[in-house]
DNA sequence: TTATATTTAACTGTATACAGTATTTAGTTA
DNA sequence: TAACTAAATACTGTATACAGTTAAATATAA
C-alpha cells in the first residue's frame, strides 16, 4: 500500500482571510474601484499585514482585485468591457460540461425541479442568485472534469458582482425559471443538443439589461 | 476628459519572482512533486522570503504549485487525473475563440502558413511547442474576448508541462502540421464550422500517447 | 536488527521594523 | 482665487525576527 500522508485540513490565516475577502468582494462590501488600505484592513480583520497581503495576492490572481506597484491593491472596476468578456464564458463552459455529464439521474431531475420551484417563489435577489447557481451546478453534477467545474464556479463569482450591482439599482427582473424548465424537459426527452442550446440561451438572457445599465451609468 | 492615471510599468520583486518561477516550473527546472524550500530558494534567487512567498502564492492560485499548511509549497504532480481534466479544456475554448474571430485576415493567413512551415522543419521539441502556441494564438488573433484568450494561454502553459515531460522520455512525435493546414484550408473556403471541427481534432490528437505514457509510468 | 519514543534541527506562518515611494497638506507666488 | 512648489504624512515593498509546528536524527526498547 502506498504511504499516503494524512493531510492536515486546518487552514491558516492567509487562506482564511482570502476566503473572507472573496466573500466581502462578491457580496459588495467594497465598492468597485476602491483602494485597499492594508494597515486599516489588517487591524480591522485582526491580523498582520503579511497574511493579508498573501490573501490579496490570491484575490488579485483571481482578478477580483488588481495590483498597482507601489500604490497597492484595488477592487476591480465593473466595466462594460470586462462584462462583455466574462459573460459569454459560461455560455461556452456550461454546455460543454452538460455534454460531459449527459442525462441527469432520477434524483437529479427531482432536485432540479425542486430548486427551480423554490426560485419561482423567491424575491430576494441574493438568495435567488445562489439558487440559480445551485441549479446550474446540479445540472452538471455528473461532469467528472473538476477543472471545468472549477472554471464555471470562478465565472459564477465574477459575474455575480455585476448582477448584484445591477439589481441594487433596478427592480428584480424575472429570472429564467422557464428556461430552466425547458432544459429539464429536453433532457427528459434525451435530447442533449437542444438542452445545450437552451442552456446557452439561458446563460445569455441576462446580458442585455445589464449591458444597458452599464452603458447608462456614465453618471459616475 | 477623464483624469486617467499614468500607470507605472515597473514591476516589483514579487511579480518578477513570480514570472521567474513560472518559467522555471513550465520549463521543468523543478521536478514534479518537489517540495520548495523557501529559505534555500530565496537565497538562491537573492531575495527575502516575503516577496518569494507572495510569488509562490500567485503560482499556487494558478495551480502550478499547491500549498499544504505548515508543510509548505510543492510543485504540482503530473497525474493522469489532472491531464484528463486540463487536456480537453483547449478543445472547448479554442473553437469558441475561433468562432468569435471569424475568418483571418490576409496577413494572418500568410503568417499562419509561415509558422506552420517553420514547424515542419523544427526537430527540437521546445521550439516546436512554442511555434505551435504561436500558431494557435495567431489563428484566434481577431477574437476580441481577452478573458477567453487569457484562459487559453493559461491552459497552454499547464498542458505544456505534460508534453515536455513526455517528450523527454520518448521520441519526438510528429506534431499535427497537416491538421493546421486543414484548418487553414477550411477557413479559406469560409467554412468556419469544419475549421472548428479540425481545430478540436488537432487539440485532441496528442492525448492518447501522453495518456499511455502517464499510465505506464508506475515505476516511480 | 527493527520498531518505537525522544530529542534536535529545520522550516513555515505570522508579526514587526524600516526604507523608499506616493499622496496629501501647507505654503508661496501670480 | 488659482496654480504651483515644498514639506509632511501615509502607505507600500521588502527584510528580518520569533514562535510554533513538522520532519529528521538520535536514543531506547523489543
Amino acid at each position: 500500500m502506498q504511504n499516503v500522508k494524512k493531510i492536515d485540513p486546518r487552514p491558516n490565516i492567509s487562506e482564511d482571510i482570502a476566503n473572507t475577502l472573496r466573500n466581502m468582494i462578491f457580496d459588495g462590501y467594497f465598492s468597485a474601484g476602491e483602494r485597499i488600505n492594508e494597515v486599516h484592513l489588517s487591524t480591522e480583520l485582526g491580523v498582520s499585514r503579511t497574511p493579508l497581503r498573501e490573501a490579496l495576492t490570491t484575490l488579485a490572481a483571481e482578478e477580483a482585485l488588481y495590483h498597482s506597484p507601489r500604490r497597492g491593491f484595488f477592487v476591480s472596476e465593473l466595466s462594460r468591457e470586462e462584462f462583455e468578456d466574462i459573460y459569454p464564458m459560461r455560455a461556452i463552459l456550461d454546455p460543454a460540461a452538460l455534454r460531459l455529464s449527459g442525462r441527469p439521474s432520477r434524483e437529479s431531475f427531482s432536485k432540479l425541479e425542486r430548486i427551480n420551484e423554490k426560485m419561482k417563489g423567491t424575491r430576494d435577489f441574493k438568495t435567488r442568485a445562489s439558487l440559480d447557481d445551485e441549479w446550474h451546478l446540479e445540472l452538471i453534477r455528473d461532469c467528472n472534469n473538476r477543472v471545468l467545474i472549477g472554471q464555471i464556479k470562478l465565472f459564477m463569482n465574477r459575474i455575480r458582482r455585476y448582477g448584484l450591482a445591477f439589481h441594487q439599482d433596478r427592480q428584480v427582473v424575472e429570472m429564467s425559471t422557464t428556461e430552466h424548465q425547458e432544459i429539464i424537459d429536453a433532457l427528459k426527452k434525451d435530447d442533449l443538443e437542444s438542452a445545450c442550446e437552451w442552456l446557452r440561451r439561458n446563460l445569455t438572457s441576462d446580458k442585455t439589461p445589464i449591458l444597458n445599465w452599464l452603458e447608462g451609468r456614465k453618471t459616475k
